[in-house]
DNA sequence: AGACTAATAAGCTTATCGGCTAACAAAGGC
DNA sequence: GCCTTTGTTAGCCGATAAGCTTATTAGTCT
């Protein structure tokens, strides 16, 4: 859980994310999407990894990267649970009928 | 946007929240649940004050702090939809129907 | 084998973060 | 008026994060 909100924390991580909605793209067409040097987004990349937000996948030499929709939809939906979002108990219940 | 995910980043700063579910607390009283130095709290506050998490309300000689669920829940759900997350587009719809 | 490409690892610098103590500001109570 | 309580501000320090350049690893192709 930390380290998804760690990962969550920078925008480029964010918007790399973003650029995976439209399917797995490999580490060097998504690190020509921004201004910072390759080995910079190859860390970004690992903190992706780390927080299971993106898979690797190494196909010849290049690594593909996609989309872990499914940790972070689980995570987000534990972190606002906690706090009561969505959770029908939290206000006094004001159901259609 | 920025200020949001950053502001929840730190897991002192998730649970500062989680204690204010139940509703408002004064700044000593949130600090007393936790090992740091008031000071480093406040630190915090100031944090999720600036992301809009947090409303602070000055009472006397005491700052009260209530959660303000609404900005989590717009700009979460804001970025979700960026993502295809509850979008019913993404998946190739497989309805009950 | 050797050259080329893709990506990561290593090493370094700078800026920011999170923590502390000490000082300060403001409100309340005696 | 003064002291106490509450919280924030100021200033400092160590650790970490984010960026860079250079070096290394691993795969492909000739």
């Amino acid at each position: 859980m930390d380290s998804l909100f760690e990962a969550l924390a920078h925008p480029t991580r964010r918007r790399i994310l973003e650029l995976l909605k439209g399917g797995g793209m490999s580490a060097g067409a998504i690190a020509e999407r921004f201004d910072v040097s390759k080995p910079t987004m190859s860390g970004h990349f690992a903190k992706l990894r780390a927080a299971g937000l993106v898979q690797a996948e190494i196909r010849g030499t290049s690594t593909i990267y996609t989309l872990n929709l499914s940790t972070l939809e689980e995570v987000m939906m534990a972190f606002m649970a906690r706090l009561g979002v969505g959770d029908d108990a939290t206000e006094p219940r004001e159901e259609s009928a």
